[in-house]
DNA sequence: TGTACATCAGTGAACGCGCGTTCACTGATGTAC
DNA sequence: TGTACATCAGTGAACGCGCGTTCACTGATGTAC
């Protein structure tokens, strides 16, 4: 790496740094380009050279503290657990980093989340991933015996991500409850989903049995 | 009625009107409130007097169409058929309303979706409505015994959203991917939390049949 | 019914703000010879 | 190794834009007597 190179880097470095207490201390809305410029030492162009939009900003300055909780989730999966119990933990894990500073967090997915994919890659990739670990947990689960084996793992990932999203969104809409309470909701619609809604009698699984 | 009011209820009505077809042609972001209030001939001032913001009079502008919508796939839903072709009547519905205009749709999702409830009190009141329709719903196939007696329907309706909202999702993240297409994808989603996705002996229910 | 006053919807211009963008520039660093 | 030039990260000031807000105002409408 050039001395150029690196300077470079120091310098996205330093923004990054500034970007990150200011955000946490402040929130999205309530902090300028131009004061996270002041507080980096660097000027405001600068900022936008290094990073395209405030928003970019925030993903990169919060990049960081989901890939950790992210890695660290499933580094910690319960072994051999039930599926329920393995969803609930990753689950909980994000609902908990999200709850350390929900106006932020919020700020960071409602920019983000109705974005074509291509304008928000970073978010994408890692979603990609969240999603492709559920479905090996799923293929998992079903070498285990504990799920259906007509079940395509893919779409039941994507459910299971959409259960989530769907009580994210309660998390950010009720600023009153507890992550814990949207927890239990969470799990609560898992499990019924993990067990069917419809009686035996109107199922369609079982021809193959 | 007053004259006075008669005549406050006119110029809104003309906002709405100038605003409605303003916000179809050139989307939330490329047209200001100026550009809407000189459609409308009335002053900027007076549309902030009217509406909070432009965000509120987005959902005021589309609010007509949404409940129209909502209205019409109600009455229009098939009679005693399966859950899951209930459920796909609604959720069609909405898309096709959505890829009319995705963008518009999308702005207004996006603004309002992660808001406190307080802070978006007509598309909030849509919510709930159509949470307590759908779970309406599957306490009638309960009384018809499609569905177990042991799901909480509430639960029930508020998991069906979730992965309505999951499709809403990828409907807004992909711009290149149809509304059938994704329909397909929710109706996947939604068959298989139906039947379930733990194998039989994996399952709670059953206890008390 | 008529008059005198109060109310209030709407006006239009101005304000301060943050945004992304632009631009000519500086000066350190890299490179070709 | 030394020199002369090219590159390019970063600067700081200015721009135009849309936003919500403010303000003194006008004039039609409502109301009290």
């Amino acid at each position: 790496m050039n001395r150029r190179e690196a300077s470079k880097n120091e310098t996205r470095r330093l923004i990054l740094r500034a970007a990150r207490k200011l955000f946490a201390k402040k929130g999205m809305e309530d902090c300028t380009i131009r004061d996270i410029a002041r507080k980096a030492g660097v000027s405001p162009a600068s900022i936008v050279v290094h990073f395209k939009s405030k928003t970019a900003l925030l993903e990169e300055a919060l990049k960081g503290d989901i890939e950790s909780a992210l890695s660290e989730l499933m580094a910690s999966m319960p072994r051999d657990a039930e599926l329920i119990d393995s969803l609930m933990h990753l689950a909980t894990g994000f609902f908990r980093l999200y709850d350390k500073n929900r106006d932020l967090y919020r700020a960071l997915i409602r920019q983000t989340i109705f974005e074509p994919v291509s304008e928000t890659p970073g978010i994408s990739a890692q979603s990609e991933k969240y999603l492709e670990f559920l479905s090996h947990l799923i293929e998992e689960h079903k070498a285990r015996g504990h799920t259906r084996p007509e079940v395509d793992s893919t779409v039941a990932a994507m459910s299971i991500f959409s259960l989530y999203m769907g009580a994210l969104i309660a998390l950010f809409r009720m600023p009153e409850t507890s992550a814990e309470a949207v927890s239990d909701i969470l799990a609560s619609m898992t499990a019924q989903c993990l067990e069917g809604i419809s009686t035996k009698k109107n199922r369609m699984y079982g021809d193959g049995e």
